[in-house]
DNA sequence: TTGTAAGCGTTATCAA
DNA sequence: TTGATAACGCTTACAA
């Protein structure tokens, strides 16, 4: 059994397909009883507008290309959650890719994506990208692009992010309200601007308190787990140790967690660990970790109003605004104590 | 700059659009040379074929739909990993929709995937569908289904699962060879088939090593949390109280581990703790607890292998088979020494 | 108020 | 070896 036509229609009811046509979208030219003959038996056979014909027809798609370094990674899926939820309501579909952290991979991915005629691009720039050539090319064909979460500041589009700086502010001002005075901030490569808004956080809450910055209370490790466990040692062996660990991104604070267990380090009684992480894995297991909590599905619905907007009113560079989402500081057992 | 078409090739060389057109394609009837100037032009140009056009002319989409309860979930964007790196390779695309683990929704999800004209259907099934009308309905009209994980005997499709008679019998064998013998299940509600399988390889495994089957043993909960705690407590009152936690449910893994840590209850000296779960998760936080991984990401790519051969063959009925994926046994601590 | 015809980008059929 | 034409399903001038 095929899909019903508009010409089935017509046919069967010794209509012409423009009539259909018409009837159908409710035009005031059509008479009120043809209207309700066509209406009635379209629903009666079940009648649903071929989308691809109807792409082809206006020149788009109703499609969002959505680009994330991995889809298997709790604040990806949730920002697509949130992503998907805004789409479905105003008529789009989704199409999600991954470019695996690899710039190749990504170059590769927007051209499939230009290739299936996506009406706009959602992208998270992999850990890889410092050069957003292919980027500045499908701007450049008019196509919509919104960044988030994983933004950089050499595309002038619309950029939506988790509040960075603002998060790691909270997170440093907590560990010093509970008085914490060596605070440890271990993140990714400093190449990345969530890297660098969060360590402005870190320090802006350092200068407020009056406490020094030391640079040795500072690292960066790659996305690798064993580059991450000497890392840690070193900090341990400081003159002057950490007393609080501040793992500003996801992973580490999972790792950091496991290797603080391994070495039989009291947490909240010994450190206090707090990091950036998701809600999903903060929730469920109930660490002995405190939490920046950040708003993924909150991103994902913004980026994807913003960007239907763009595609909807096709002004002409709105001009680059970046939109930041608060996060959420959960405070668990791990930073609640005050050690002096 | 709008994209380029076969047309504005045809133009610029002078040619007719079907001579385009074949030359593009490499057919035989083309002279060599004509065909190297098309490429070259179409190439210097960058020429992309407009799938949208093609989808209409060849009445098909190269759209697979993949419908989960839930995309933000550690199972299901792994699979979905899985479903994606398949597509891509065999030139499909995939658009994801989510039930929500409501049946109306999934109804709806499915309409709109056929309005969308997807030439296939991936689905793992809600909690609450116990009825599969809506597929059975898009099965008449010639779309293939593939069902993933969470499958149905109702439906005559292929099924790609778990092993979960296998993976539930090694759980529970591995704790009677570790010396437990009042093991414990709880699952979520009996209705749903995976919850049939690991109910019965547990029972298997009791059976084989001359265990006595005591329903006082085997509960099963709802979805939320606050029903959970009761349900632990209810075991551990029991007269005889259980030596080991088999939580054959991903989540109640995680909410058993919480419950016990919060009732000082030591894991593994008290109570062996073994779980149905994910790989990210498991490993991840080392949690004191032993673990049937699931195979998300081959599941995914079974079922999108199958799907891809079932839409391009289009054999009539390939009639029903069930695949089963292996689980791999992860034993940590939690489950390692013998108690007796 | 309704119908005819052209067009969106592509391929297939038939002619030249 | 190449070109003209029709067709996929739909919308929209333009004509009737």
């Amino acid at each position: 059994m095929d899909a019903v036509t508009i010409k089935d229609i017509a046919r069967a009811l010794n209509l012409s397909t423009s009539t259909v046509s018409r009837a159908l979208r409710g035009s005031y030219e059509i008479s009120a009883e043809t209207k309700r003959l066509v209406m009635d038996y379209a629903e009666r056979i079940n009648y649903q507008p071929n989308p691809i014909a109807l792409s082809l027809k206006e020149n788009r798609s109703r499609v969002l290309g959505v680009i994330v370094p991995q889809i298997a990674n709790n604040f990806f899926s949730q920002a697509i959650n949130g992503i998907e939820a805004i789409a479905y309501n105003r008529g789009y579909h989704v199409i999600i890719m991954q470019s695996h952290e690899s710039l190749e991979r990504e170059v590769l991915t927007v051209q499939q994506a230009m290739a299936r005629r996506v009406d706009g691009l959602l992208i998270s720039i992999s850990s890889q990208t410092n050069n957003l050539a292919h980027l500045h090319a499908i701007q450049q064909r008019n196509v919509p692009i919104v960044m988030f979460d994983r933004v950089s500041a050499e595309l002038d589009a619309p950029k939506i992010v988790a509040d960075n700086f603002g998060g790691a502010f909270a997170a440093t001002e907590h560990l010093i309200q509970t008085g914490r005075r060596r605070i440890a901030f271990v993140a990714i490569p400093p190449y990345m601007a969530i890297t660098q808004d969060r360590l402005a956080g870190y320090k802006a809450a350092l200068t407020q308190y009056g406490l020094p910055y030391d640079d040795d209370l500072v690292r960066f490790v790659g996305f690798q787990e064993h580059e991450f466990d000497p890392v840690i040692d070193d900090l341990l062996r400081l003159s002057t140790p950490p007393d609080a660990f501040f793992m500003a991104f996801d992973r580490l604070a999972l790792w950091c967690m496991t290797a603080l267990r391994k070495r039989n380090i009291a947490i909240p009684e010994q450190v206090s660990l707090i990091g950036f992480t998701n809600i999903s894995v903060a929730e469920l297991l109930d660490p002995p970790m405190s939490t920046v909590v950040q708003p993924a599905q909150e991103i994902g619905q913004t980026a994807a109003e913003r960007l239907i907007e763009l595609i909807e009113l096709k002004e002409k560079a709105p001009a680059t605004s970046t939109v930041k989402i608060p996060n959420t500081l959960i405070v668990r057992e791990s930073t609640k104590r005050k050690t002096e």
